[in-house]
DNA sequence: TTGTATGCGTTATCAG
DNA sequence: CTGATAACGCATACAA
């Protein structure tokens, strides 16, 4: 463990002030062409690095964003952060990553620990059973600019970055009807997120629209998780009459349901159309592939991460009211949903 | 922005010095109860939170640990950090996450920033085109300590996680032997990183203890992307003879080019069997369910995490000579590997 | 264009 | 058990 150089010695090998390094490195105008190359080369050669706990205790700030995700194993967050990650580090900024595991009670100890690193800015999404904002109070009392992704929840201030769940699932669903589904299923998780309640309105909506009734029994929930397709279809068939189409707020979940109904003897799409939601990977391996609810996930990242960044760098959050930044979001038809058995386009 | 509580804010309110705070805010056991008590109510009370970066440069550490890997947005990764995540937050680390996007010119900047933010340590899966590691040197230098997992290089000191990628590939290619495969594929990756490179020769191995020979056109070549398992089975049905086996160093490539492979008129696993690897979700969705090697994404990242950690406390890294972790894989064996026909255990 | 001096908020050493 | 004081390394107001 050697010791490490600091301006200091900068400035004593070059026989200049330390003001002068500190100055040089950040290229400040005042400093003569020749003086910042004499700085930088040596500080190359003898291996100086900026202390960036020094620089923060200065300047107040860590050019740090703090990520709180219910999870990170899922394909859609995952993207999500790539496209944030893009962003962050484009911009000289780095992430802090953390999962809520979709307990509010680890998410609350996240906030803490973002809130001692003294990240600059936080982007949320919330755990499935996030009820109330007040373990994020600190930021909001401080400023701190927050802003919600996906999962959101109304708040002062606070930036929204989001598909429109209830025109996406109405479109689904309504696709559904437009196919000739008299009976159908909703799949999705328990109605505590925006998310969740949003699709349950579209899915309802279209139902109205088309004429149909909304039946409790037909809506199930789960953790939209493989098994639970599993055991939505498991649910499917022992209802009498069948359903006829399914819509699941999850694609993953829904692949596995269409592997289990046709290994109970039920045709995709000719007994049950199925629409999926995120376009996974999974839709376009899964047999017949799945009509799905394009998500921009990569886009809702490198969005969240812009505008927070912007806030930060204007000063401007918390000064107006909500802002909600509504990405768009598109039914891809595949076959699963296509009673006429014509494929369409991918 | 009001002013920050500190320290002083608290010791001039309790009538106590600075000092006996700070004591008793690290509940230090020379402080009586009842002034804890005290400092921490009027900590509560009035919102003081501790300023990371004046400890961070009193404590030369940040209790900050850096990940690089060459993707976020890839289902195996997403799984590694998840696991590291949950091990580091338990120990009251966080984590500092960065993409080279499989440029190695990234991973450069990458651990640059890293260096800057000064984590505690680090641990990188390296980019498609790595080829050296002298980018981490200041790391080296500076006796950071550094682990890799499943991409690795060989450097003194550098502990890494892994799977034994050679054997999981030779039982894997037995496997398909096995099942009375003469002319077996293997699409993987250019062989700049161990995986591939070890992969392949478990591969030859395999082939070789069956007494089939090796041919060089068998091997594929790719991103090991959907698209590319495409391009893969319009390469093989193309072939003349046509393959009766492929081994894929990635299902989600194997996944999309059983559906075309099917959609050409192949079946599988009657025509050609195919193995994966990974065992990720698509796995069990497309039909044929896929027989592939199970990579203990989670364990792996928990146990990088468990290993940098226990380095950090005991400063042990860079001690002995380079330690290999290497985590248990097995052959998970699903339908479509199986020309008996017969179902196996999922 | 450069130098001097000071404070950012902790922790730790030493003294009481 | 508690207090005074000196770093930690940088950035900047003010001076030159």
């Amino acid at each position: 463990m050697e010791k490490e150089v600091t301006i200091y010695d900068l400035a004593e090998l070059l026989k200049i002030s330390p003001a002068t390094v500190s100055r040089g490195l950040q290229d400040h105008p005042a400093i003569s062409k020749k003086t910042k190359k004499r700085i930088f080369d040596l500080a190359e050669q003898i291996g100086y690095r900026t202390n960036s706990f020094a620089r923060n205790l200065r300047s107040r700030q860590s050019n740090t964003l703090g990520v709180i995700v219910q999870r990170l194993d899922s394909n859609f967050i995952s993207t999500v952060i790539a496209g944030m990650e893009d962003t962050a580090a484009s911009q000289g900024y780095q992430l802090i990553i953390c999962q809520s595991s979709e307990q509010v009670q680890k998410e609350k100890s996240n906030a803490k620990a973002l809130l001692e690193s003294r990240v600059d800015g936080l982007m949320v999404s919330l755990a499935f059973d996030t009820e109330d904002l007040s373990h994020f109070n600190a930021f909001f009392q401080k400023k701190i600019p927050l802003i919600f992704f996906d999962r959101v929840m109304d708040h002062p201030g606070c930036t929204q970055v989001l598909i429109d769940n209830r025109k996406a699932a109405c479109e689904a669903t309504r696709h559904l009807v437009e196919q000739g589904c008299k009976r159908i299923v909703h799949v999705t998780a328990p109605l505590k997120q925006n998310v969740y309640v949003e699709r349950l309105e579209g899915y309802k909506q279209a139902l109205a629209d088309a004429g149909l009734p909304f039946r409790e029994e037909y809506v199930l929930l789960g953790n939209l998780r493989q098994e639970d397709g599993r055991a939505a279809a498991a649910a499917i068939v022992q209802m009498n009459p069948a359903p006829d189409g399914v819509f699941f707020s999850n694609d993953n979940c829904a692949a596995a349901c269409v592997v289990a109904l046709k290994a109970a003897g039920f045709r995709v799409p000719e007994d049950i159309a199925v629409v999926g939601f995120n376009n996974d990977p999974v839709a376009t391996v899964v047999e017949p592939n799945l009509t799905t609810v394009d998500y921009p996930g990569y886009e809702m990242g490198k969005t969240a991460a812009r505008i927070l960044i912007r806030q930060l760098e204007t000063g401007e959050a918390y000064n107006s009211h909500t802002t909600v930044i509504t990405l768009p979001s598109e039914l891809v038809i595949r076959q699963s949903s296509l009673h006429t058995g014509v494929a369409a386009q991918t």
